[in-house]
This record gives structure tokens, sequence and C-alpha cells, in this order.
RNA sequence: GCUGGCGUAGCUCAACCGGUAGAGCGUCGGAUUUGUAAUCCGGAGGUUGUGGGUUCGAGUCCCACCGCCAGCUCCA
């Protein structure tokens, strides 16, 4: 081999053997015409890249395709979707700033700054002018540049000057150029606008410039882009049956819950089936943590502000709770209570503790009450009110992991039991202003918690400065319908707290020791976890936790008495039965239980009256009805309630 | 909190350029007595989110406030 030869080595582990200066694209042609065809970038040594890239020697490359299955195929088509935006919208408004424009999970969006927001108007007149931008087909050229050049380049661009100063002096600016737009950018693209074929605007919102809102707001725009109209449309159908599954509509529909203007913004009122699947909830994680040695307490609600004060909430989160009641003489001001912490944390200290006593574990499902800000209120997933399953644990340092294991094992238990999917983020000290306690202690709490969460083999993402001002914490994250994320369960590490209240215990060597307190939730807020249940199941609640476990159907008056004997015969079993005498057709009854989503529908006429046995209409089910006896259908709810299943 | 959009009956929605609010579903009454996803007839139900303003006249135009929706920021 020469030295105008380089080698490449292909994904199947083939090597080829390409002139020096050779390309991606030039790759893709010398393996076949069909793939260079195909071809939208590459992935060199593991970094996505332009096909118009030369190709290092030795490189292992691997083509992207397009394909609307492939994530890096999706992110090149976006982020040269964004571009186009730009492009547009640079040609309609050329003194509009640029800010950021990248690929996201669904789509793209980009930041301008205009001195008018955009209307939903201008929204559509700048697709139309995008379209244009599309048609001329321009490739995206891609320039290294030194600083001073880059600075010409964007000299009447402050955004975008601003951020060219935080690129590293040994990091390679390069900007890309389509036409008659200019970007810095790090790429890489398509290799022309042509490309996007398939895109659309979605709406535009404010956006705090780099995410501060101290700075200036920008306008967003948000689109998205795929390689065939079919992925598209499937995208934006998908989002519209997403929004059926809305738990704000549902808990309308099913009469779960209602959010009303005469109580408060974010205060939730629970009618009585919402109030049952709650009740369900409760019961369920009271038993899994009594088998598991926790014990149950009652704070108050209110309490005294210097309790707020000690504990560092009141100076960090202030804003966030609810003002102050003035005491009428000695007795100072009191404040509704955010957090349970202050309040178990009374309990330990009010009589000395023992090694012997350790674990304490302190258990209050507890209605907090925090103002969130208007803004941030969201149905059940972001309330004023909320009801924590919350729980401290007091222990010794050597007992943090197998507690941090128990509440690992109960949150796979809550989760699988109901199917939900989550993933698990290690969250990290806060910035300097935002934590209390030394970083040594913040060091072992980190420490800790990698540790149990490697040893428990689990996998985990990081969010470095997510965690609470007084220690790191894994959370669990689910999302909603419509793909936005929530946090859920928490388990939180803190040497803090038991400084500020000076908890101990006396350990075998006689000596006072300083306890380690682990704050966690599993459903985390009853609230939030039902409103992601009722997404997740769409309103068709398991047997066990549905409002409304079975509906009986007497046929004509006539079978009323019959009917009936089954009903009393179910609740006496304790289940929740409804019966449907109404006047209406069978017919539409049966829709009614169906559109209500009740597991079981049972009709009761003549033959079952004789036979002893209904007829069951098990929802979701492929036969439509099996007739079977009474006591086989009580077996049968009896062993799907105390399984828990999922199945009706 | 910020930016934009929206707010009409319990729910979903209609009402041209400003001309005095209407439908379906639900609810109530009556008829019907039904065998697996909507039986028929009739009635009631609205200070058009709230408060101001412009106008002969405001659901419609203007202002303020409240609430909701999307996004941003925040989330002990």
């Amino acid at each position: 081999m020469n030295d105008s030869q380089i080698t490449i080595s292909l994904p199947d582990s083939s090597t080829r053997s390409l002139p020096s200066g050779a390309t991606a694209a030039d790759l893709a042609a010398d393996i076949g015409p069909g793939l260079a065809k195909a071809a939208v970038a590459a992935r060199v040594n593991g970094e996505l890249a332009d096909l118009r890239r030369a190709l290092p020697d030795g490189a292992s490359v691997a083509i992207v395709t397009r394909k609307d299955s492939d994530p890096d195929a999706l992110y090149v088509l976006r982020h040269s979707a964004a571009h186009a935006l730009a492009t547009a919208v640079r040609k309609l408004y050329p003194e509009a700033g640029i800010g950021f424009g990248p690929p996201i999970e669904e789509g793209f969006y980009y930041d301008f700054e205009v001195p008018e927001p955009f209307t939903p108007e201008d929204i559509e007149t700048i697709q139309a002018e995008m379209v244009k931008v599309i048609e001329a087909d321009d490739p995206f050229a891609r320039r290294d540049v030194d600083r001073s050049e880059a600075k010409a380049l964007f000299a009447d661009d402050p955004l975008k000057l601003e951020r060219l100063e935080e690129i590293p002096d040994d990091e390679t600016i390069s900007v890309y150029e389509n036409g008659p737009f200019l970007d810095l950018c790090r790429g890489p693209h398509a290799p022309s606008t042509g490309e996007i074929q398939h895109f659309k605007l979605l709406h535009a919102a404010g956006a705090y410039w780099r995410g501060d809102e101290k700075r200036q707001m920008l306008q967003r725009i948000y689109g998205t882009a795929f390689y065939t109209s079919q992925a598209l449309d499937e995208y934006v159908t998908r989002l519209e049956e997403a929004r059926k599954r809305d738990h704000r509509r549902l808990g309308q529909e099913l009469d779960l819950f209602s959010i009303q203007e005469d109580i408060g913004p974010g205060l939730v009122c629970w009618h009585p089936k919402g109030a049952r699947l709650q009740l369900e909830l409760r019961r369920w994680i009271e038993d899994l943590l009594t088998a598991r040695k926790y014990e149950f307490v009652f704070t108050p609600h209110i309490s005294s502000e210097a309790l707020f004060r000690k504990s560092g909430h009141l100076p960090n989160y202030a804003e966030n709770m609810y003002p102050s009641m003035q005491g009428d003489g000695e007795e100072g001001a009191f404040r509704v209570k955010p957090m349970n912490c202050p309040g178990h944390t009374t309990i330990y200290a009010a009589r000395p503790r023992s090694y012997r006593d350790l674990p304490i574990r302190l258990s209050e499902i507890a209605n907090v009450y925090r103002y969130e800000r208007s803004g941030t209120l969201h149905g059940l997933l972001r309330v004023r009110m909320l009801t924590m399953d919350d729980g401290h644990v007091f222990c010794t340092p050597e007992q943090v992991e197998p507690e941090i294991f128990t509440c690992l094992e109960l949150v796979d238990i809550v989760m699988s039991t109901l199917g939900l999917e989550y993933r698990f983020d290690l969250s990290t000290r806060p910035d300097g202003e935002k934590r209390i306690g030394d970083d040594e202690l913040w060091d072992r709490a980190e420490e800790a918690l990698h540790q149990a969460l490697d040893r428990a083999e689990l996998e985990y993402g990081l969010d470095e400065g997510g965690g609470a001002f007084y220690g790191p914490k894994i959370d669990i994250k689910f999302k909603d319908a419509i793909g936005r994320e929530w946090q859920g369960a928490t388990i939180q590490l803190d040497f803090n707290l038991p400084e500020r209240f000076d908890l101990e215990y006396v350990g075998a060597d006689n000596q006072t020791h300083r306890p380690v307190m682990i704050h966690r939730a599993i459903f985390g807020t009853l609230e939030r976890f039902t409103g992601v249940l009722i997404e997740h199941f769409a309103g068709a609640f398991p047997p066990w936790l549905a409002p409304v476990q079975v509906r009986v159907l007497p046929i004509t008056d006539a079978h009323e008495e019959g009917a009936r004997a089954v009903l009393d015969r179910l609740e006496s079993e304790g289940y929740r039965v409804e019966l449907d005498s109404r006047s209406d057709t069978l017919g539409y009854r049966i829709r009614d239980g169906e559109l209500q989503k009740v597991p079981y529908l049972l009709v009761v006429g003549e033959r079952e009256i004789e036979a002893g046995t209904v007829a069951v209409r098990a929802r979701g089910a492929d036969k439509k009805q099996v007739i079977m006896p009474v006591d086989d259908f009580v077996d049968r709810l009896r062993e799907r309630v105390e399984s828990k299943s999922l199945q009706n």
C-alpha cells in the first residue's frame, strides 16, 4: 500500500482501500450505487460526519442512509431542517438575530431574536418560504475557520458572537453555508437542503436565551421532519391519538377528578372514582412498607416558621412556599408544610436513640402544599397540593446501602406490577450557593448512591447539578402520553439535615454519632402517579385498581331482581359493583359500560337467571361474551384482583 | 413568573362585515322492555370567565384582571 491510499474498515469488519482524500460519499459510491444514492451522512470512528468530509486513514466508517428508523439519519435531517428554517426566517426577517437551532428527540427548533413574536400566520408564511429554500436545493458547505475570521463573519450577530466566545481555543470552529445562509455550526448536515422533503412547522413559543430567565426572551419555532410522508403522517396521527389519553381529558370523561377555578389553580378535587384509585394505591404501599418494617406517623399540616428556617427550606424555597400565617401574640408565624422532612426529623429527635434502634423508618402519606409558579401547573402532573408517599430512614452509614436496595426493590415492585416504563437518573450536587454542607459530605453521599446503583446492576443517567440542596438523589423518570418526562420515585441521601437538627444516636462504643438520613418516595406523589397511570392505561385500569370493577346489566325490568342478586353476591365478596337498570336498550348500556372502561360487564337475562350463570363481557376481550356460573366469575375476579393482574 | 394562543349550556362545538345566542351528547319527563357499542318523542338548561370602556347596539372591537393550553424557566 502506498501513501496515496487509505484503508477504511466497515461495520462488517471488512476493509477497503481508497485514494487519499476520499470522502464518505466516495466510499459509499465505491461500495455500490444504491448505497451512494441512499447515503445522507456517515459515522466516522463513532462520530457523525458529513458525507463530503475527507476520511482519515484507518477510520472505521458506517454509512448512514435515509431511514426514518435510524436516529442518526433523522438527526442529520432535522439539523439541516433547522438551518433551512433559519434560512427562511432570515429571508423574511433580514434583521432577525439567530440563536441555537438543534435537532431534538422528535424534531427540531430554532431560536430567533425578533422585535415582534411570530403569529400563527407568520409560521405559515415561514413554512411556505422554507419550501422555496428546499426547492433551491443548495448544498450545505462546511468550512473550518479561525477565530478572527469567525468574528468577522458574525460581526453583526451578537448571539453568535457570544457563543463563539465560549468555544475553547483547541476546538475547531466550523461554519456551514447553504445558499444565502451562513451559520456557526458543528454539523453534520445532509448534503443539501433538497433532502428535507417531509417537514412541518408545529408551533412557536418564547424561550429564554441560554435558558436563563434573566436574559432576553427569544422566539422559538418548533418543527419536525422525516424522510417519508408516511412517517410524518404517522407522527401527526400519533400525537392526536396520544391526546385522547391525556389524563386531564380522561379525568373529565371518567369523572375521576376536577380542578376548579373556585377552589384555585393546581388544587385537585378527587371525585369518588378518582379517590378510589388513590385509596387502592395507598393501601398497597402501606402494606408493602409495613412488611419492610416502616412505621407510620402523622405530622401537622402547619408548623412554626422557625422549623423551616432551621431546615434550610425557607431560605432556599421561600418563593415556592405559601405565605406566612402570622400568629396573634407571641407565638410567631406559621407555614403550611411544603414537605415532611423537618417533622420526621423532629420525631426522631424527640428521644435519645441507640444504635440498636436503627434503622428507624418513618413513613407518612401526607398532603403538602407548594406554591408552584402558575405557568408550571399541569393537570395532575404538577399541582399545588400534593400527596406524597413520603418516608425517611434514619440509619448508620453502614446501613445506607441495604436501605437503598429496599427502596429500589419497592420501585421495581410498583413499576413492574403496573407495567410502567421508566429510567433512573443520578442527580448530583447543585451549584455553590444552592447547596448546604461541605464538599466532603457531598463526596460521600454521591459515592454511596453510585455504588448502590452499580451493585444493583441498574443502568442510569447522570443529571449533573440536579440534586436537592441537602443531598444527591436517585430519581426515576417516566413519560406522559405525548412523551414529556416527569419525575416519579425519588431516593435522596442526606448527611446535612442530621447536622442541622443535631441528630444523634449512641453507638456500641457509648459515644454519640450522627445518623444518615434517606428521604424517599416510591409513587412520588399520588397526584402525579395517578395522572401517569391514567395515561398509561388510557383509563382502562386493571381490575384491582378499577374504580368500578363490574357493572351488571339486566336485559329487561323482569331481570332486575336476578341482576341484583348477582350484584349483592359480588358486593358481599368485597368488590365494587354497579347496577345499570336504565330503561335504555342493552346495546346502549353496553356501549356506555365500554366507554366508561369498566373491566367486566355482566349481562343477566332469563337464561342466566335460570342457570345461575352470567354472560361476561370482559373489556377488550376477543370473545365478546363468555357464559359462566356466577361462582366461576367470582373466582376469576378474585384471582385477578388478588394477584393485581394486568389482565381482566 | 415569562412569550404566544385560547375562554359561548355539565361536555364537544356553532353564531358572515358588531344587529340581541344555536346544535349534538349528557341531564330531566314520557313512551318503549330491549340478548351484546347509540330506541323514539318532549322539556329544562347560558349576565357568552370577571370588571371596565367604545357604540344606537358587543359573544364579536379596546383595556385590566382571572383561568386554561403550548413552550421557556423552576421543581425540596
